[in-house]
DNA sequence: TTGTGTATATTCACTGGTTAGTATACATGA
DNA sequence: TCATGTATACTAACCAGTGAATATACACAA
């Protein structure tokens, strides 16, 4: 595709990564394409040869997104030890970790949605739809593989606790919510588990 | 305190409803301060004469969405039949009902937070805060005269799930979720129920 | 009853700044 | 020469907030 591409980091991909860090931090609207393009250390003009307009970069944003978070969820899950409610409930205990950072923003995907409600077919909205999907997907099939009865049921179910932290968490800028999400998202798949071996924690207080 | 008031409904009023149409409707910052005053039908002087900034109208319509909110979840909690577990799941049926009408929008407290994560103290941000934390009391109080142990806990958790279920139908518009939450809304509290009594509804597919 | 002062309430017209997007031209390498 | 990429300079609209004047209703004095 790109014939060109002599500089270091192409102009693409910097322009990208200055949009990620605008847009997180100060939402869509509130953040010009100027701003952007002075970010990225290019012209407005530039950005505009990149990307058709606004909405595109928006787009382009939230798709750059995607895999890094999902990766980041597979990896908190596959290196946590013990029970698979206890694998779960880890990766609340890391997002809480992360919420703590003072640069914590909430999750760019549901904060966009939030955003542009008014505009339900934008096309940075349907990227944000198809990677919740993608994590519920990833959810059921392990759920599935533990011979969890209703795997779809219970990961939707795990998702809107996740969901749920964010948004509680965003306006009370408490991440202990977080924790507690863990908790309950560990009593359902627990409860949910075929044969109720021998490891019991069920959180107390 | 007002001395005037002589026109049908007052002004203030006027402005809050349109205020509260079009922030619901279209977020905070894509609805200009001209478009309120045009839909209230008065000058935009007028409107910074009984507010002193964007932010306080803002802070204001919020603030008008509170009462009615919390009596609507109370009347839905307090008109349903049943156990514990089934008055709080018919919150969450109700909801998805609500979220099925074309108007529906999310919720507008969470909406205006994601806006607006950027500036944490914002008059806004702190009116949702004390609505989501008094709906929390609520449910705690609710909780400790059944004899649930931890009420709070358990509060918080339908809570995380009652704002996920905002958050994940805003983004996927499929009120359906709001139906998977209040299952595990149910299963949380019915777990939690000091005696196990007769009723067991445990909504199985 | 009538006049007048005063706080409340409202309007018109404006400002200084910002915004998304573009017309045009220039550069550079194959 | 020709496609790709970048820059300067611009437009037309929009936006939050304000200055100055005016209208209305009521309290109180004459």
């Amino acid at each position: 595709m790109t014939v060109m591409a002599r500089p270091g980091i192409p102009t693409r991909e910097r322009i990208i990564s200055a949009a990620n860090a605008l847009f997180y931090n100060n939402g869509i609207r509130a953040v010009s394409v100027d701003a952007v393009a002075a970010k990225a250390g290019v012209t407005k003009r530039t950005l505009y040869y990149h990307f058709k307009s606004k909405d595109d970069l928006v787009a382009a944003y939230l798709a750059g997104r995607d895999q890094p978070n999902l990766a980041l969820f597979r990896k908190w899950f596959s290196e946590a030890q013990g029970s698979l409610p206890a694998k779960v409930e880890a990766i609340f205990r890391h997002l809480a970790r992360s919420a703590r950072h003072p640069k914590w923003n909430g999750c760019g995907f549901l904060r966009t949605a939030a955003e542009l409600a008014n505009l339900p077919g934008h096309p940075a909205i349907k990227i944000g739809a198809a990677h919740k999907k993608k994590f519920e997907e990833w959810l059921r099939a392990t759920f599935a593989e533990e011979g969890i009865v209703e795997p779809l049921r219970l990961a939707r179910q795990i998702l809107l606790l996740l969901d749920g932290s964010f948004a509680v968490v965003l306006l009370h800028r408490d991440p202990s919510y977080m924790e507690t999400a863990g908790e309950a998202a560990h009593a359902l798949i627990e409860a949910a588990l075929p044969v109720r071996a021998s490891r019991r924690v069920r959180a107390g207080r």
